[in-house]
DNA sequence: CTGAAAGCGCTTACAG
DNA sequence: CTGAAAGCGCTTACAG
């Protein structure tokens, strides 16, 4: 079923045709009347491949989710779909899983025009291939850093938002905080490991332990944990670096009949909705990850609609929520 | 970046080209160099607008999830992306948030070719719309059922499970068990319904109480145990729809003053991780959720394969796993 | 083994 | 207001 059909169907040609479809110009009413009952008739769909191959534009954006388990990412996403239905793009998932590979393959809807622009939220260190895959597409890398390049991000100061969180910790008078990290080819994950230690050695706590989670999960904050319990001092307090490894923590804590906060505080980040459900319930910080989606979605239009407008590096606002694992 | 351009680079036709592209044929191998040697020089990116334009394929499927951050939705699509992935798929995922016009919105990316078939879970009230919507590519329906019309689909065998469950509940000697449900307009939640007022008719026990959650989330089940703790007989078992609901219950119950399970036993649904992450952990009911995904795809692969492959409605196992909470 | 040419289904100046 | 025609970037018989 093509335009062609229509045309014949309609007894006009199929330039008509088109300018119906696109509502465009001034059709006389009667000929956009034939063409309409046409296509009603016919049940025509147009074909986007073919429209967006001689236009040149999709009116969708790529996202590379590093993981959709994960509920900071799946907020963020809401945030980018928010806006970018708002604005008549449509979006498309790709789960990348962190596996540079499977990231690669999803490209190739950038790189055979299939997408008009992506968000990405890899580990900065995987920067310099996506560089060359993505070429000067619009790009926007959310929730994660890109320092060096021509690439827009949005995410928050990492740094101080860990500090204030051990600051925290310390003031409700923990002496030995540890913290459970995750894979470092993450920027954030650096920067927060690098608060931790600023606000450490900044109140002289001499004491640190630092474990790195296998994944961004519930199981593998559990088994950090666990590894942390085994060391000969035990922390009085734990500040995982994601609500999900915080609520692993917890669990590994309670079987090893410890309590949540008397022997030891737990403090998660992200400021997920799983914070509020586990118990006692999760002191955190909260990122605006709606926003970062939105803003993410705004500043990668931009660069959409005008290949020359800047790159932008935006801050947005976080808070420490304190709750009672602390 | 065209393949005219590639041609001329390396002084052979598009043909030549195009085969070398797809490794066809037999390229003479002098040939084979040259387009690649300019190929690579000019980083060139095949255009697959063009290519599924001229080929009517795309490898690409849709997947319409009706709310990624549901986990068991997201195991879903894990499954789904396993065997896709291995069978050399592509997936592009979209979130309807249940709300058939994002949902029609979406589907534009299969009456426009852009995919070769979709995977939906959206509720059976909406199939007759997407039937129409949808016409006779192919289509599977994953964890929700399509009783009608030529659909194929994969579930678990919800009545059956929600008896065990409940029997369950009734043997440890719960006398006034409660059903949080979900949007009737789902069928999988009217089943489960049937299945808990099945098994409590079965055992004579004349004491029922059903609450329906405003979402498939935490802070409605919450809300949906509260109403259910307002009534003026207390439950003293709750089976929710849903791991999630369900926590959301235990949280409710929790701020009550009450105890789970000595004062309330509470029972989940599907089998997530969650499940295991509340304390104290939730019994429920395990769904096969990757093999569920896993076996979406390749039903709609068959489809994809052949037009005239048979409709088929599969039944996966599912069992119950009984923790503390009950 | 290779190239010229048709065609996938659209849109869009251009001429009328 | 409308139509004929070119062209987006590919692939694929067909002829050589």
């Amino acid at each position: 079923m093509s335009i062609q059909k229509i045309a014949r169907l309609a007894g006009v040609s199929v330039a008509t045709v088109s300018r119906v479809l696109n509502n465009s110009d001034t059709v006389k009413e009667k000929n956009r009347e034939k063409v309409l009952q046409a296509i009603k008739a016919s049940n025509y769909q147009p074909n986007l491949l073919a429209r967006q191959l001689r236009t040149a534009r999709s009116s969708m954006v790529l996202v590379l989710v590093s993981d959709i388990t994960n509920p900071f990412c799946a907020e963020l996403v809401k945030g980018i779909e928010e806006q970018a239905e708002q604005q008549g793009y449509r979006i498309l998932l790709c789960n990348s899983g962190s596996d540079i590979r499977r990231s690669r393959s999803s490209l190739q809807l950038l790189s055979g025009k299939i997408v008009d622009g992506v968000i990405t939220m890899d580990a900065f260190t995987t920067l310099p291939e996506l560089t060359q895959l993505i070429g000067d597409t619009p790009w926007v890398q959310c929730a994660e850093y890109a320092d060096a390049g021509d690439i827009s991000c949005v995410g928050i100061n990492d740094v101080d938002a860990s500090r204030q969180l051990v600051r925290h910790l310390v003031e409700s008078g923990r002496q030995r905080i540890a913290l459970i990290n995750h894979d470092l080819s993450y920027k954030y994950a650096q920067l927060r490991q690098q608060g931790y230690q600023q606000e450490l050695r900044s109140r002289q706590l001499e004491w640190q332990a630092i474990t790195y989670a296998s994944a961004l999960s519930f199981s593998a904050g559990k088994q950090a944990m666990e590894t942390l319990l085994q060391q000969e001092t035990r922390p009085d307090a734990v500040f995982a670096i994601s609500d999900t490894l915080a609520a692993g923590a917890m669990s590994a804590i309670r079987q090893a009949g410890l309590r949540v906060p008397q022997d030891i505080a737990v403090a998660g980040f992200d400021g997920t909705e799983l914070a509020e459900m586990v118990s006692p319930p999760l002191t955190t910080i909260a990122q605006p990850s709606r926003d970062i989606g939105r803003k993410a979605f705004s500043l990668l239009q931009q660069k959409m609609d005008n290949p020359h407008a800047p790159t932008e590096r935006v801050m947005m606002d976080w808070r420490l929520i304190v709750r009672a694992s602390t």
